[in-house]
DNA sequence: AGAAATTTGTCCGTATGTATC
DNA sequence: AGATACATACGGACAAATTTC
């Protein structure tokens, strides 16, 4: 079988399947899919058609990418749901990290102060001005 | 000047330079633009990016595209926008070529059988079922 | 605060497949 | 059947945004 084969539309069936993993849930929501280079060696294609795949997934409102980041599964955008998805839609973006715990948390959590917390993080914006800041702390992710 | 810049999305402009062209009249309705090739020798760019900017005025309705034929002008008052408007494509694509005309649209149209007429036409598909077909005659473009 | 690493974005060149003329 | 034109795919290089240290 040659390594390559032409005109055959691969990067829909790389589409399908994402699709279709996304829908049964077996790609994690509220992470990001693997990087484009990660989904070169899975797929065993170019990146070229992974993002060709990607940007179909992207019409059809299925994830949403942003640069440097990577790409993420959309879900229904109310602003809880974004917590949940890690989506980002016009309101805001989740941002997703770790800090150590201060005091007050190690306490609440029952955990060594300066353990690493997860934080998920939505900043709801007006146009222009900051309505409110959602943080969403656990001990894992 | 280096031969290629990186990262300064030339797609976009050589998009906005044939819209402009187009909305100005310099690219009338129903004609093709020049081929993929020809436009990256006017424009001193890859295929590639031609192939991106082409892709950009797709999606805005501007031009519509077919295999092995090429990239035509969609003007404002043709109907392929009561094609749009009329029958939403959330899954139909537009295809658009042309036909001998038979006696009956030869005689409609006043012209002599066989004369070249323009098809515009919608092929509306509920998941593995054609529920219609939307065609539009007419003897230039 | 700033540099390095990571990840997506853009562009190029080339080769092959598929539809149309 | 041959020529033309768009579709798909690969690989490499550099740019820009984000994250991480």
């Amino acid at each position: 079988m040659p390594t390559t084969r032409y005109g055959h539309r691969r990067y829909r069936k790389i589409a399908d399947d994402l699709r279709t993993q996304i829908r049964q849930g077996s790609l994690p929501s509220g992470r990001p899919l693997p990087t484009e280079a990660a989904l070169a060696v899975e797929f065993k294609a170019s990146r070229g058609t992974i993002r060709q795949a990607l940007s179909l997934l992207r019409e059809e409102g299925v994830v949403a990418t942003q640069q440097g980041r990577g790409t993420y599964v959309v879900g229904p955008s109310s602003p809880l749901d974004l917590l949940r998805t890690g989506a980002s839609n016009e309101s805001g973006r989740v941002r997703e990290y770790q800090v150590p715990a201060p005091e007050d948390l190690a306490k609440i959590f029952g955990v060594p102060s300066g353990t690493p917390l997860w934080v998920r993080e939505v900043i709801e914006r007006s146009p222009e001005c900051t309505s409110s800041v959602v943080r969403v702390y656990s001990v894992r992710g």
